[in-house]
RNA sequence: GGCGCUAUCGUCUAAGGGUUAGGACGGAGCCCUCUCAAGGCUCAAAUAGGGGUUCGAAUCCCCUUAGCGCUACCA
């Protein structure tokens, strides 16, 4: 079994392409096939480097690989000989009426009545005529000659959408090779999935009417067309279909890379954007994905990203991100978080990164969340904060002064462990006739600089003691500054 | 305009003739709790409209509506 994804270099890796690569990939994964990445790149016109190398940069980031690789563009010889045995069978003709010049825009809706579907005079030229013409080097495009004297159907089976026909008489005449020698995408699509021995074709519904012509090249070819599915498209929540000139960069695989998600959970959310392992799981594993999926658990209808102005990412995407953030190892969340805090410029070492990982795990749903959630544990010095900040519940800066000195006091002698420091900071507490709320919040604001941190035990134990009273002497001073002025 | 496809909570989806129409995100509330998270529990929230077929329809058929796709040498 052989699957193909077939991008086209004229833009950056979509996000609706990233999930054709991801289907086609879990598919062949599932059923022990071969993913094969061909660059659809015929219409020089249009394709730049730049874009190729971000359809790279997107598919190398997901991380799923892909067994062959081809380049259409190399591949041009085969496609004109496939058109020419087409030719040669009577199932083409040459048209040598000029580009069609009319606004496209406004000739598909304005135009009235019939929609075109050949040129009479230049499907009933003269083979002699015709070849006379050419001869003499007037352009032509090449066009597939429809049967359209019967009422023949084209039909199909789609996986994914079911039987499939249409009347050969509304099809046009559509071309395979232009008037510069190029072959058309159906010429080139067709002539390469059968060269290069593709079983199923997976990709995107937008490609579902042109199944119709496909399978009429197929058959002219070889008698026998791939398997096909199709999938529902990804579409913006004003219900537009993505795109970049209209919904900006949220279109990009890369707006998910550089926003610290996790190459695995975009994938996991992208699966669940148009099919469904029928189970109601949601959090599943690459291997997971790979056995579960099956072309029957796709499904027909456009799923909405749910992005907005203000916010790119799609909130189920930010919450299935945090699940796999929270589950996994604590090793392997240290590797991958310690870049972002050499980045930021803090002294850091794996040994650290291990230490501080648990406390964080599961505040953070993105990865750069650790530079607003860790800070504390690697600069050397906080940032300034209101010493407002250190009252407690019912207290006042007196309360806050007379909790940190106890805890400048005990602190000194404590052992520096979760359960010591938990035991002697709770019998300081009641030492002083306070809730431990009352005793713990002056702590942790002279220890993290704001009210919203770790646990302040484990936090304590981390930082150490030196660290610890250092901060609470500051604290402390900031208190009797503002005390002592007033 | 022609042809094709689609239609379940705001969003992603389950249920493919018989269910109080299920789950998840997001929202609201409660619990847990040293703050914040995480976690647990609860609530609000949907079968586009109209006809059929059937004892019985979200599910099958038809019409309407809406959306999407393709539509003369883009892919």
């Amino acid at each position: 079994m052989r699957v193909r994804f077939a991008p086209s270099p004229t833009g950056y890796l979509h996000i609706g392409s990233a999930r054709t690569f991801i289907f086609n990939w879990l598919y062949a994964r599932h059923n022990g096939g071969t993913v094969i990445l061909r660059i659809d790149d015929t219409d020089v016109e249009r394709n730049t480097e730049v874009s190729l190398n971000s359809i790279y940069e997107g598919l190398n980031w997901l991380d799923l690989g892909w067994d062959e690789q081809y380049r259409q563009s190399e591949r041009l010889d085969l496609h004109r000989r496939s058109a020419e045995a087409i030719f040669a069978k009577g199932m083409a003709y040459r048209d040598f009426t000029p580009a069609y010049s009319g606004d496209e825009q406004e000739s598909t809706t304005q135009r009235e009545g019939a929609a075109w579907l050949f040129n009479a005079d230049m499907r009933e030229l003269s083979r002699e005529q015709s070849d006379r013409r050419a001869a003499a080097g007037e352009p032509f495009v090449l066009r597939f000659r429809v049967p359209r004297d019967t009422d023949r159907a084209v039909t199909f089976h789609d996986h994914v959408f079911g039987p499939q026909s249409k009347l050969a008489a509304d099809i046009e005449d559509f071309a395979l090779l232009r008037s510069n020698g190029m072959p058309t995408y159906h010429m080139a699509s067709c002539a390469d999935d059968l060269d290069l021995r593709i079983t199923h074709i997976i990709r995107g519904q937008d490609h579902l009417t042109n199944t119709f012509k496909h399978v009429l090249i197929f058959e002219a070819l070889a008698g026998e067309a791939p398997q096909f599915a199709h999938l529902p498209l990804l579409i913006a929540p004003d219900g537009a279909k993505l795109s970049k000139r209209k919904h900006g960069p949220v279109v990009s695989v890369t707006t998910y890379r550089d926003a610290g998600f996790l190459a695995h959970a975009y994938v996991n959310f992208l699966c669940l954007l148009g099919w469904s392992p029928k189970d109601n799981r949601e959090q599943m594993s690459r291997q997971e994905l790979i056995d579960a999926f099956k072309l029957e658990g796709v499904n027909r209808s456009n799923a909405v990203v749910n992005f907005a102005d203000e916010d790119p990412i799609d909130p189920k995407a930010m919450w299935l991100n945090g699940q796999h953030l929270h589950t996994m190892p604590v090793d392997e969340l240290a590797a991958h978080l310690l870049p972002y805090v050499r980045n930021a410029g803090w002294q850091a070492d794996e040994a650290k990164m291990r230490q501080v990982t648990p406390l964080i795990q599961e505040r953070i749903r993105v990865l750069p969340d650790v530079l607003t959630v860790a800070d504390l544990f690697f600069a050397d010095e906080l940032a300034p904060y209101d010493p407002n900040e250190l009252i407690p519940q019912k207290g006042d800066l007196g309360t806050a002064a007379q909790v940190l000195e106890k805890a400048r006091e005990v602190l000194s002698e404590a052992a520096f462990t979760h359960d010591s420091l938990e035991s002697t900071l709770r019998e300081a507490a009641v030492a002083l006739k306070l809730k431990p709320g009352q005793m713990f919040l002056p702590i942790r604001v002279a220890v993290c600089g704001r009210k919203t941190a770790p646990p302040l035990f484990e936090t304590l134990a981390v930082l150490g003691r030196e660290t610890s009273l250092k901060r609470i002497a500051q604290a402390l001073a900031n208190v009797q500054r503002i005390t002592t002025h007033a």
